[in-house]
DNA sequence: CTACCGATCCCCT
DNA sequence: GGGGATCGGTAGA
């Protein structure tokens, strides 16, 4: 089944409009390692503005590794951080308005012992270099045991648990995810999903530094009681 | 449940 | 030299 294509006009508009655009949006992973195609569902984003939001990376201005968010929209901004995670932001907005939406959470739906696979990959490299070099036979067991129980709608549940699903690099940053050649892509939903999908709206996570308004602006959208966007979770729920 | 903590590295604030 | 758009673990109420 092809992919169908994601309309970079959707990103081009209001800012609160692009980033409830993505949610229920596929993103594809093609190729760019020797693990296969994933595919998820997108139902976690916050949406960061130009440099008078102070929790923006734009504030950094041009010339910095936000540079991508002065590009035109559609394109990938990936960053690393706190040393070992990276986060993909999709670039929204025209050039005059360097803004982006951060990916927060996403549904695994295709390719899912390929995600738990990366994940794993990711897992095991942080650990590795946390470790004087050499054998640690018990911790990597260990290790492999708890990647084991994560379920599967909890794989991606978080920015950096999306890059380490997906294999994101920050090589990847300023790449088209409108264009169906690129290795890292958008996909429109299925039209026979998603209409019954309730979209909620809150504060931004992780940016207490920003100080007011901007902590407390709803710019968080997720999928409403969706198990696979991020935080702490429960056992499923017997009945949703 | 809350609170705190460490890992790790690149960009700057 | 400081600190972060994170995460998983631990301790305690």
């Amino acid at each position: 089944v092809a992919d169908r294509a994601f309309a970079r006009a959707l990103l081009d508009g209001d800012l609160e409009a692009a980033a409830r655009s993505l949610i229920g949006a596929r993103l594809v992973r093609r190729r760019g390692d020797d693990l296969g195609r994933r595919v998820g569902r997108i139902v976690e984003v916050e949406a960061y503005d130009g440099p008078e939001d102070r929790a923006s990376h734009s504030r950094f201005g041009p010339a910095g590794r936000s540079a991508p968010m002065f590009g035109p929209p559609g394109r990938a901004y990936v960053y690393r951080v706190y040393g070992m995670y990276t986060c993909l932001n999709v670039v929204v907005g025209p050039p005059a308005r360097p803004a982006a939406v951060l990916l927060r959470a996403v549904e695994p739906l295709e390719g899912i012992a390929a995600i738990r696979a990366a994940r794993l990959r990711h897992d095991l490299r942080s650990r590795r270099s946390t470790r004087i070099a050499g054998a640690d036979p018990a911790g990597e067991a260990a290790a492999r045991a708890r990647a084991a129980r994560v379920r599967d709608d909890r794989l991606a549940a978080g920015p950096g648990l999306i890059c380490a699903a997906f294999s994101v690099e920050v090589e990847l940053t300023g790449t088209d995810l409108c264009d169906p050649r690129s290795p890292l892509q958008l996909a429109a939903d299925d039209p026979a999903d998603e209409a019954a999908a309730t979209i909620v709206a809150t504060p931004r996570i992780g940016i207490d530094y920003a100080g007011e308004p901007w902590i407390s602006v709803p710019w968080r959208y997720l999928v409403a009681d969706s198990p696979a966007a991020s935080g702490p979770r429960r056992r499923p729920s017997p009945a949703g």
